[in-house]
DNA sequence: TATATTCAGTCTCTAATATAGACTGAGTCT
DNA sequence: AGACTCAGTCTATATTAGAGACTGAATATA
């Protein structure tokens, strides 16, 4: 098979800074949960299982800060946060709701791609 | 505008176990250079920016583990090791790729939402 | 009236993870 | 003889993540 063109540097040095936010561990399942429509601080934490809330604040800071979602507090007792995707956020989230659909569709080939090479390398 | 329904929580949750995985600092960058052609450790490591030898090792056994990528050694003086996106890999490079070109298309946006959300909040 | 609960965080302490950089081994090159 | 190469590994340090206590004021409960 021939090898395809390389990317132009350029374009992979713009890639990896944005890459850099959103490939980190929270972050595709805090978008693909605010995906599904508005939620406040704790829904998230509810649906995003085993994140912290101090992870869960700085990623959704980090989203806020980069234009995917806003923050709107309401000055009630207790407290009320709502988070929602931005236009450019619900943009992001189709690119990584495809990451996420392929995801799910092949999880059973990579069990058993992993389960194939730890009974390799155990002997 | 109504909210779209959510994903069921089987799905959610396979698609969870596998982006643990890719969706790591390292993964999305190694995919991409490998999806250019067959490379060498010491390639790899020139062309991802700022990786150590340990993550590139690490993160090459992961992929390896999971079926996206073959490792070839061969047994020369000084060593000689080739990886290689298998077919599956080849299959996840595609979400991964549209994820990296809306990335890199949007660069410059987020750029701009992060410059204002910095001087908005600097005081 | 006293107490518990709620929410959206923050703070601190500890645990896990990543990085930097030295080290390896044997064959070529100078 | 000495330097250099590659694909790692190893160790020590630095960065990051996680667990869990704490906050403050209104409401709900006993």
């Amino acid at each position: 098979m021939e090898p395809m063109a390389a990317p132009s540097p350029g374009k992979c040095h713009k890639a990896n800074e944005v890459i850099a936010l959103i490939g980190d561990k929270w972050t595709v399942h805090i978008v693909m949960q605010l995906a599904t429509g508005k939620k406040r601080f704790s829904e998230i934490e509810r649906s995003v299982d085993g994140i912290s809330r101090k992870m869960l604040t700085t990623t959704l800071r980090g989203l806020e800060r980069d234009g995917y979602v806003t923050r709107e507090v309401f000055p009630t007792i207790p407290p009320r946060v709502e988070y929602e995707l931005t236009n450019f956020g619900r943009e992001l989230s189709c690119p990584l709701r495809a990451l996420g659909d392929w995801a799910a569709a092949n999880h059973d080939r990579v069990l058993a791609a992993r389960r194939a090479y730890d009974n390799r390398v155990e002997d």
